[in-house]
DNA sequence: ACCATTTCGGAAATCGATTTCCTATATGTC
DNA sequence: GACATATAGGAAATCGATTTCCGAAATGGT
C-alpha cells in the first residue's frame, strides 16, 4: 500500500536507480535531478521499505538486546540500563531489539544469527563463565558481533563491559576499617558467580591489607530461594562468641532487610551494628538511618555497551572491546564507629 | 554467508518453492519429503533470511514501543512495563523494538509507520489529548494498528490501555476520611493532563461523596522544573489559618520529601499530620513510617497492552481496544486517625 | 479403459530496494 | 577535428524468501 520506489520513479519518468542514487546520495545523478527526487520524495511522504533494504544491504541497523536471565528479576537494571543503550544506537541509526525470554535458549540465539535480524548482539547476565565463553565461541562463528554485561569475562578474545566489583568491596570493607571494625561480616551470593568472586576479592583484600585475618566464620553465603534464611544468618552472627561490630551484604535489599531485623531485635544501627549495602537503588536513600551502599553507573554501563557493539559491528573483526568501570562508595548513616572498639 | 534455501533445495536434490512449502507446513509436499526437509534443515541449522521473509511477506512480527517522552524520566515505569509486554509479544513470536528518542518527532513516528519496520505500534506517553487524537488518527491513515499507554484517551476510536486514576484518588480520600479528616490537602501536577483531571477529579468525588465542601486552598499545583516549590507549598499549607491535617501527593517521590520536610520541621507522621503518594513505588516500603499510597499494576499494564495490540493487529481493523486497570489502595503508616477530630 | 480430479514438485513471478553494467552524450586534450 | 574520459541515466541482476502457476503422475469414478 505505501509508496515504492517504482511509484516515485513513475510519477518523476525517472528509473528506479536513478532514484535510488539520489535518494542515497551517489555520484552520477545530477544536481537538479538530485533536488527534484529529494523534493518530491519529501512532498510523497518517501519512505524506503526497511524489509527491502535490509535484504539488499544485508544489515538491518538494529541490535539485540538479549536477556538471558529472568527478566523480571532484573528489571530494576533494565531501567537504567536501556535508556542509555538505547539513546546511543538510535544516535548511530541503529535501533534495540528486546529478546526477553532467553533464558537457556542457545538455539533461538543461534537462529538470531542466522536469520540476521539483527547485526549485533549485547547479551545479559549471561549464564556461568563457562557456558558464556561457549556462547561467544558460537556467536564468533556465526560472525555475529557481540559483547556481554554486567561482568567481566576473564578471556582475552570476549567483549564485555563490567563494574569494578572488587574495587567496590574493596572500599566498603576500607571504609569500615577506617572506622574501626576489625570483625567485619560478609553474606555473599555464590550465584552469580564472578560478580562474587569478585566482591570477595575486594573484601578479602582490604582485610589483608589492613592486616586483619579473615576469619570464615564471618563469611556466609546467601540464598536467593530461602528468604528465611537471611534471618537465620543474622542471628547466627549475632550468635557467635565474637560477632561482627559490621555487615556487608551483596545486594540492598539483604542490607535493608537485615536493618529491619536489626530494628526488631533491638539493636541499633550504627551505635551497635553498621550495616551496608551494594549497588546503591533508591530506596536506600529513604531508610533509617539512610544505607551505606556502593553505587555502579549501570546507565553508562548501557551507553558503553552499545557505543562499544556499535564499534564492533563497524570494524569487522576488531580487537575485543573490555571495559571494567569505576564504582562510587556512598557513605551514608548506617555505617559508623565501631562503639566496642 | 549463511545458508540459503537455495543451499538447502541444492543439497536435497529439490527446487526452493518444496523446501519452502515443507518449511512452511503447506500442503502439496507428500510426507516423507516434508520430513527429509525438515531434518536436513535441522541438520544444517538453516534458518530462513529475515529480510527476505519479511519482505515476502509484508510483516515483519515486530512491535514498536515508541517513547514519546524523556526515556530517562519515565525509566522506573518502564522497567516494569517492558518485561511483561515483552514477555507477551515473544509468546506470540514478536518482539519488541524501543524507540526511545521521539520525543516530538511525529515525522518520524510517520517514517516509521511507511518503512513497515514493525506492524503495530504502542505509544508511551503521549503529550496532549490534542495531539494524541491527532496521532492516531495519522496512525490509522498508515493502516498501522496502535494503542496508547498509560492514559486513558476520550475518543471513542482509539486504543489505549490506562489505569484508573479516579478509583485511586477517591479510594485514598475516602481511607483519609474514614479517618476523621475533612481537612485534606491535595498536591496536583498539571503537566500529565488527564491523569492529573482524573485523580483531583477522584479527590473531588470523595469529599462531594461526604458532604466536604472543596476548598480552593487545600489544592496547590507541583511544579517539577521548581524542586524548591515542593517545600515552600509544604510550608505554605502549615501556615493557613486551618493547615491540612492529611495530604495527597500526586507522585511518591513529593510525599517521601514532603515527609523529611515534615520531620525536619518537628511535624510528626502520622499523629500531627497524614501523608500519602501515589503509584507504590519501591521506596514507598522502606520510609518511617512507610507510605500509604495507590498502587497501579503497571506490570499487567504492558502485558495488556502488548496482547491488544496484537489483536488489533491480526484483526485488520477490529473494534478499537479501551482497557481501564482498577488499582489498589496500600495503606500503611504515613496516615492515621486525625488527631484534631 | 477413459476421463476428471488430486497430488506432487518445479519453473517463474514477486516483494522493493541497491548495485552493477551498459549506452549515449558531454567534456577535455592534443 | 579525432579520440579519450567523465557524466547522466536506464536496463537488468541481485538479495532470499514466498506464492502462483503449470505440467506430470497418481488416483478415483463409472
Amino acid at each position: 500500500m505505501p509508496l515504492t520506489i517504482e511509484d516515485l520513479a513513475k510519477e518523476l519518468g525517472l528509473s528506479r536507480s536513478t532514484i535510488s542514487k539520489a535518494l542515497n546520495d551517489r555520484p552520477y545523478v545530477s544536481h537538479e535531478t538530485k533536488a527534484r527526487v529529494l523534493r518530491t520524495a519529501h512532498e510523497l511522504g518517501y519512505q524506503p521499505s526497511a524489509a527491502a533494504r535490509n535484504l539488499r544491504r544485508q544489515r538491518t541497523n538494529k541490535i539485540g538486546l538479549v536477556v538471558t536471565y529472568p527478566i523480571h528479576r532484573v528489571s530494576d537494571f533494565l531501567a537504567e540500563l536501556i535508556p542509555g543503550m538505547a539513546t546511543v544506537a538510535e544516535e548511530a541509526e541503529y535501533n534495540l531489539i528486546l529478546y526477553a525470554s532467553m533464558v537457556g535458549r542457545v538455539e533461538r540465539i543461534k537462529s538470531l544469527c542466522r536469520s540476521r535480524e539483527v547485526d549485533g548482539i549485547i547479551i545479559a547476565w549471561p549464564p556461568s563463565l563457562s557456558e558464556t565463553v561457549a556462547l561467544s565461541q558460537l556467536l564468533a562463528d556465526e560472525d555475529m558481533p557481540h559483547i556481554f554485561l554486567p561482568r567481566r569475562v576473564p578471556h582475552e578474545a570476549v567483549s564485555y563491559v563490567a563494574a569494578d566489583h572488587v574495587q567496590g568491596a574493596r572500599l566498603l570493607t576500607q571504609h569500615l576499617i577506617a572506622l574501626g571494625h576489625r570483625r567485619i561480616g560478609f553474606e555473599r551470593l555464590p550465584e552469580v558467580y564472578e560478580t562474587d568472586d569478585d566482591r570477595h576479592e575486594g573484601y578479602a583484600q582490604a582485610l589483608r591489607e589492613a592486616g586483619i585475618p579473615y576469619d570464615p566464620a564471618l563469611v556466609v553465603s546467601a540464598n536467593s530461594q530461602d528468604a528465611d534464611y537471611e534471618r537465620r544468618s543474622f542471628d547466627a552472627f549475632q550468635a557467635l562468641d565474637e560477632p561482627p561490630t559490621a555487615i556487608l551484604f551483596f545486594t540492598d535489599p539483604l542490607a535493608i532487610r537485615a536493618l529491619s531485623h536489626a530494628k526488631a531485635r533491638g539493636i541499633r544501627v550504627p551505635q551497635d551494628l553498621s550495616l551496608a549495602g551494594y549497588d546503591g537503588i533508591l530506596s536506600t536513600g529513604v531508610t533509617e538511618p539512610a544505607l551505606t551502599t556502593v553505587r555502579q553507573s549501570t546507565a553508562e554501563m548501557g551507553e558503553l555497551a552499545a557505543a562499544s557493539l556499535l564499534k564492533l559491528i563497524s570494524a569487522g573483526g576488531a580487537e575485543p572491546q573490555q571495559h571494567i568501570l569505576p564504582v562510587d562508595l556512598i557513605v551514608r548513616g548506617s555505617t559508623g564507629l565501631n562503639s566496642r572498639a
